[in-house]
DNA sequence: CGGTATTTTAAACAGGTGTTTAAACTGACT
DNA sequence: AGTCAGTTTAAACACCTGTTTAAAATACCG
C-alpha cells in the first residue's frame, strides 16, 4: 500500500476518534508506520490532509446519494419524507463495503468537522459538494410542498445536527444500549431508529406563532 | 471583580467559541488580564477549570429545570410532548438574565463538551446532575407512555443531539438565515423553531420492524 | 504597626506542535 | 552503468502547551 494511503487510513481513524485538533501528525505517522515529514510531502499541510480524508469519502458517497435523491424527484407520485430520508441508507451503508466501519467513521468525521475548526468543514462541504444539498432540499420540497424555504432551512439543519451528532457519539450510545437493554445494535440499527425521528421532525406541523 | 471570576468569564467565552481543546490557558489569562499561573492556583488544572465553567451554569439551570419538569409530572392530566420540551424554555432563557448571552453560550459549551474530550463532559453531567435526566424521562413517559424505555433512550439522545448541535452552531445559522431570508432571529427564536421539531420526533409512531 | 496568610507575579520547566531542511535512498530509463 | 526524478529519512526549526517554582506584593487581623 502506498504511503499516501497509509497516512489517509491512519488519519481518518484517529480523526474520527479524537477529533482533528486532538490528533497530532506524530500520532498519525506513528500509526501508519511512516515518517513524520511524509504528511507535508504528500499533502502539504495538516489542513489539506483533513480535506483529503473527507474528500475520499465524499467522492464515494455523493454520486450515489445524488442519484438516489434524483430518482425520488423524478418519480410521478409524491414521495413521503420517510422515503426521502431512507434514500440516505444505501449510499451510507455502502461506505461499509468500501472501507471497514466506513459508515460510522464517515459520520463521526462529519460530526467532528462540524464542531472542530470553527465551521471550516461546513464551508468545505457546501462549496465543494453543493449538488447534494440542492437535490436533498428539492426532494424534501416535493414531499412536503407546504414547508416554506425558511422553515425548511431550519429543519434541515436540525436534521443535519441530529444525524451528525448522534453518529459522532454512536459508539458510546451503542455501548450504553448494550448494557442497559442487553440489546445489540449496530450502525445500521441506529440509522433505522433515527430516520422515523427526523422524518417526523421535518414533517411537524408549521407553528402559526 | 475577583480573579477567579475574571478567569471564568474569559474561559467560558473562549471555550464556547473555539472549544476546550482549541483554547489555551494563555489565551484565557490574556483576555482576563490575569497572570498565567492564576488558573492553576485557583482551579488546580485546566480540566478543573472546565468543570467550574460548566458547574456555574448547571447550578443556575438545574433547580429551575427540575422544578419545571416536576410541576409537569405532578399535574393530574397528561401533558403533551410539546409542553414537556417547552419546560426547558424559561430555565434556559433565564441564563440570559443571569449572564449576557448566557443561553447561547451555555448551549454552545454543551455542544463543545459532547464532542471534545471524548465524552468526559457527558460523564460529568450525568453523574453530577442525575436528577435533571430522571425528571425529564419521567415527564416524557407521562406524555407518551407507549414509548418503551429503549425507544425513549434513543429518542432522547437524538433530541439532545439536535438541541446541542444546533445551538453549538447557532451563531452561524442565525447569520445565514439573516442573509438568505432577511429575517432577524435570536436564540429564543431558534428555540421556538426547534421545539416543534423535537416534539414531533419523539412523538413519532413506533416502527414495527 | 507587625506578622501571618493569601494572592499575584515573572521565570523557567519539560514536553508537544506543525513545518522545513538537506542528505540519503529508490527504482526506472537511456 | 549512470543519470535523474520521485520518495523517504533523521534532524532541527521556531513556537506553543499545561504546570511548577520561588520570590514579590497584597490583604487581613491581633
Amino acid at each position: 500500500m502506498s504511503t499516501k494511503n497509509k497516512i489517509l487510513d491512519a488519519a481518518e481513524l484517529l480523526f474520527a476518534d479524537k477529533g482533528f485538533n486532538g490528533t497530532s501528525l506524530r500520532e498519525i505517522t506513528g500509526l501508519a508506520s511512516v515518517n513524520l515529514a511524509a504528511v507535508n510531502y504528500h499533502f502539504g499541510s495538516k489542513k489539506e490532509l483533513i480535506k483529503a480524508v473527507m474528500s475520499r469519502y465524499m467522492d464515494e458517497l455523493s454520486p450515489r446519494l445524488e442519484s438516489a435523491l434524483l430518482q425520488l424527484c423524478e418519480r410521478d407520485d409524491k414521495p413521503t419524507l420517510h422515503e426521502v430520508f431512507s434514500a440516505f441508507i444505501e449510499p451510507l451503508l455502502y461506505l461499509n463495503q468500501y472501507r471497514e466501519n466506513g459508515t460510522s467513521t464517515f459520520l463521526q468525521l462529519l460530526g467532528r468537522g462540524y464542531t472542530d475548526s470553527q465551521g471550516f468543514l461546513r464551508w468545505f462541504l457546501t462549496t465543494q459538494y453543493p449538488n447534494v444539498f440542492a437535490n436533498f432540499t428539492e426532494a424534501v420540497h416535493k414531499a412536503y410542498p407546504e414547508l416554506s424555504a425558511e422553515e425548511m432551512f431550519w429543519r434541515l439543519h436540525f436534521t443535519m445536527g441530529t444525524i451528525v451528532f448522534t453518529m459522532s457519539s454512536s459508539d458510546a450510545l451503542i455501548d450504553i444500549a448494550a448494557n442497559d437493554f442487553s440489546r445489540e445494535v449496530d450502525i445500521s440499527g441506529v440509522i433505522e431508529k433515527v430516520i422515523p425521528y427526523v422524518a417526523a421532525g421535518v414533517a411537524a406541523p408549521i407553528s402559526n406563532k
